[in-house]
DNA sequence: CCTAGAATATCA
DNA sequence: GATATTCTAGGT
């Protein structure tokens, strides 16, 4: 595979002199190579060209070959008759030693095999030539020797347009002449094709002017980058105060300094918007990075950063690893957001690892949201990281209104979900010409299907979860693993047909109420189900062109809706009800962040929030939208039960298909605790997990608490290898979990 | 004694 | 992680 992906590369490979192993130049050399081992291999190092660490190189490796990094000189694990050597090194740029050293920092954090973080940095598909770019023609200095009338003037027309390259299209169409005539003088060596650059536009300057608390947050930002060295930095403002403005003035900075930046954003639906307003901003649009981008703009990505031609990227949390060259400035805009935390492979958390590269490469990083990570908070606090506050919004707009209502007092009619109050807002909301937001966050129909005769309920298969009514699909659906099936028409045990009944709202049955009660309005309903059609629909909803918007968590990101009157929090109580020491954290922000979407554009707007538990410490901090309150008393809570952030938890989740061998070994890691414990540092479980099985896999849970002084993750790492593990088993280590599922 | 699939070891 | 090697149950 990697051969005819490199087919464009191989011509130009250096190819290792032809020498055996034993002959004079025996030198070592260490290269990791992206696959789950954590130390380097080593070969004999080619002769012609020296190789220095950084350095792409094509090895063998058992019958084929692949594509690894050189790392260090190599040292003598293994016995020279068995290396090999080095088959080419590859036409790329080197890894920088900041990116490497980053690897191996966070390789260490999360105790990661070195090369699995190597395998985050490139895949041999992301190497290839990037596909050529528009193209021009160029005199190479080589005068005309047969000259024609028509070679004339188009070296005339070149001379005349001002420019160095022309297209060769627009350059024969000027001088009047055909095609041919400069495929003639490329022919001739007269000429030569150049990419044509994208002409940089001049940097336009701040699109807004900025206020005065605006304008002191860049002022710091700029100061820090222009300083160099590392400074985190907090950039807390309410939704709509422009955070954007205030980190892209940083940007600037930066690009001016011909060093790069990286924005980190939680999601590709928001990239649109970000991209957009970078182009506005610089002229110029940015880098993209996430996990949709089709082959030829990743390899041209890729390439870019680590040459150093694109100064500006954005992305998700996977473009953290990209191998920048000059990194100049790393912002992570809504730090706050769950999905920053990568769950599958490698476990780890864009915010925190972009802390640590920032530092690593001493450059500043900002961490900007409206209601920031209790983490993030504390730091800030401690005066770890420098807060800078934007506490009004642009505009002078107005933050909503926040109201409970108590579900209890406005219980909804059976099967539906909308209260009285709730319905009456809305129709006032329309009624003014504004939009509603009705958010839900629960993908599908109905989270259940019951059996009305026995009250079996569906679950997956292969994992301990209740399958989730899709009825636009007409399936039912795993939202863990993927496991679908098609809708039953009687039940499974008792036989009886026509009793299967969906129980409780998701939001395609929230959108059939809404088309009920306005069955006038124009609709939309978002949720991540639609994965194409997002931006769209977004794009509509800024526009005007909906009523009113049915969404999940989707829509409580980042989105720009200025004619939001009315945001209604279907059940508030969802994220409460779950197992996990952050719930309360995390819905005061999902509910923060939805009802943040509203009044954008200055008038009067309102946040309802239907709750059977108005009383709820964490709803009345909604309410009262006093975030500081309620973060310093969920910081004193953490710091009396030394949890996070003040102390530190690893997770550990043993995994196998056979649920004797899980539990064997789960128990054997706490027999084994007396390598871990001491210092300060205990051990909890071993516990089936919450989600006892998942994706056909058994599974248990131990919990490592750890003082934050103390370096935990070798003493987990020695533990994990003291227990004789079958292949079969997994062991998961994930370093500040965010569940516990 | 053979085969296929699962478990295990190893890559330099 | 990918894959060559070894193990093992089941079949001929």
């Amino acid at each position: 595979v990697t051969d005819s992906l490199f087919g464009d590369l191989d011509g130009r490979e250096s190819v290792a002199g032809s020498g055996r192993p034993g002959d004079r130049d025996d030198r070592r050399i260490g290269v990791l190579l992206p696959r789950a081992v954590d130390a380097p291999f080593d070969y004999l190092a080619p002769r012609q060209p020296r190789l220095s660490p950084g350095e792409f190189v094509r090895v063998p490796l058992r019958g084929g070959d692949a594509i690894g990094v050189v790392w260090t000189d190599g040292d003598e694990s293994v016995a020279a008759h068995r290396l090999k050597r080095v088959s080419a090194s590859l036409p790329l740029p080197s890894l920088s030693a900041e990116t490497r050293r980053f690897l191996e920092r966070a390789a260490a954090y999360t105790v990661t095999p070195r090369g699995m973080m190597l395998s985050l940095c490139f895949r041999p598909g992301w190497l290839g030539p990037p596909p050529r770019g528009p193209e021009g023609v160029q005199r190479t200095g080589k005068p005309l020797a047969r000259g024609t009338a028509a070679r004339q003037a188009v070296l005339d027309a070149l001379a005349d347009s001002g420019s160095a390259a022309l297209p060769a299209r627009e350059l024969a169409a000027r001088a009047g002449v055909s095609a041919g005539v400069v495929r003639g003088l490329l022919a001739a060596g007269v000429l030569a094709r150049v990419a044509l650059q994208p002409r940089p536009r001049a940097n336009r300057g701040p699109a807004l002017t900025l206020n005065p608390d605006q304008a002191a947050a860049a002022d710091a930002v700029v100061k820090a980058v222009a300083a160099g060295g590392h400074r985190s930095f907090l950039l807390q403002g309410v939704t709509g105060s422009g955070k954007t403005e205030v980190y892209l003035e940083a940007v600037a900075e930066a690009a001016r300094r011909g060093l790069q930046s990286l924005i980190l954003l939680p999601e590709i639906a928001l990239t649109d918007s970000v991209v957009r307003r970078i182009s506005e901003r610089f002229g110029a649009v940015p880098g993209l990075w996430h996990s949709r981008l089709a082959g030829g703009a990743r390899r041209a990505a890729w390439r870019a950063a680590a040459e150093g031609r694109q100064l500006i990227f954005a992305g998700a949390r996977s473009a953290l690893f990209l191998p920048f060259c000059r990194l100049g400035l790393i912002v992570v805009d809504e730090e706050h957001d769950a999905s920053f935390k990568q769950e599958d492979k490698v476990i780890y958390s864009a915010r925190d690892m972009s802390v640590l590269r920032a530092h690593g490469a001493g450059v500043p990083v900002i961490l900007a949201t409206a209601t920031p990570s209790l983490e993030t908070w504390v730091n800030a606090r401690r005066g770890r990281y420098r807060r800078l506050a934007l506490p009004a919004r642009v505009g002078g707009a107005l933050l909503p209104e926040t109201r409970a209502v108590d579900l209890r007092r406005h219980r909804p009619p059976p099967g539906r979900w909308l209260s009285g109050p709730v319905v009456e807002a809305v129709g006032e909301a329309l009624a003014a010409g504004g939009q509603a937001l009705l958010f839900l966050n629960r993908r599908g129909y109905a989270p259940l299907l019951v059996c009305g005769e026995c009250g079996y309920r569906a679950v997956c298969r292969n994992c301990d979860v209740s399958l989730v009514v899709h009825r636009a699909r007409q399936e039912l659906l795993c939202h863990h693993c993927g496991y679908r099936e098609p809708m039953p028409r009687h039940c499974p045990v008792c036989g009886i047909e026509g009793q299967m009944r969906p129980s409780g709202p998701g939001v395609e049955r929230l959108a059939e109420e809404v088309a009920a009660r306005f069955p006038e309005a124009r609709r939309s309903l978002l949720s991540s189900d639609l994965s194409d059609g997002l931006g769209e629909e977004l794009e509509a909803m800024a526009a005007g062109r909906v009523d009113i918007c049915i969404g999940t968590q989707v829509v409580a990101k980042g989105h720009n809706f200025p004619k939001l009157r009315l945001v209604a929090v279907v059940d508030a109580d969802i994220c409460l009800s779950g197992s996990d020491f952050r719930a309360g954290e995390r819905t005061f922000q999902t509910v923060r962040q939805v009802t943040g979407r509203a009044g954008r554009e200055g008038g009067r707007s309102l946040a309802l929030l239907q709750t059977a538990d108005p009383g709820h410490p964490v709803i009345q901090a909604i309410v009262a939208g006093d975030s500081e309150a309620f973060l310093g008393e969920l910081a004193g809570q953490r710091e009396a039960a030394a949890a996070p952030p003040f102390g530190r938890y690893v997770a550990v989740i043993v995994a196998s298909g056979n649920a004797g061998q899980s539990e064997a070994v789960a128990r054997q890691l706490a027999r084994n605790a007396r390598l871990l414990t001491g210092a300060g540092i205990r051990l909890l479980g071993p516990a089936p997990a919450p989600l006892a099985r998942l994706r056909s896999k058994w599974r248990w849970r131990l919990l490592v608490l750890a003082p934050r002084a103390v370096r935990v993750q070798e003493a987990v790492a020695a533990w994990r290898s003291s227990v004789d593990c079958p292949a079969s088993v997994s062991i998961r280590l994930d370093v500040d979990p965010q569940n516990f599922l």
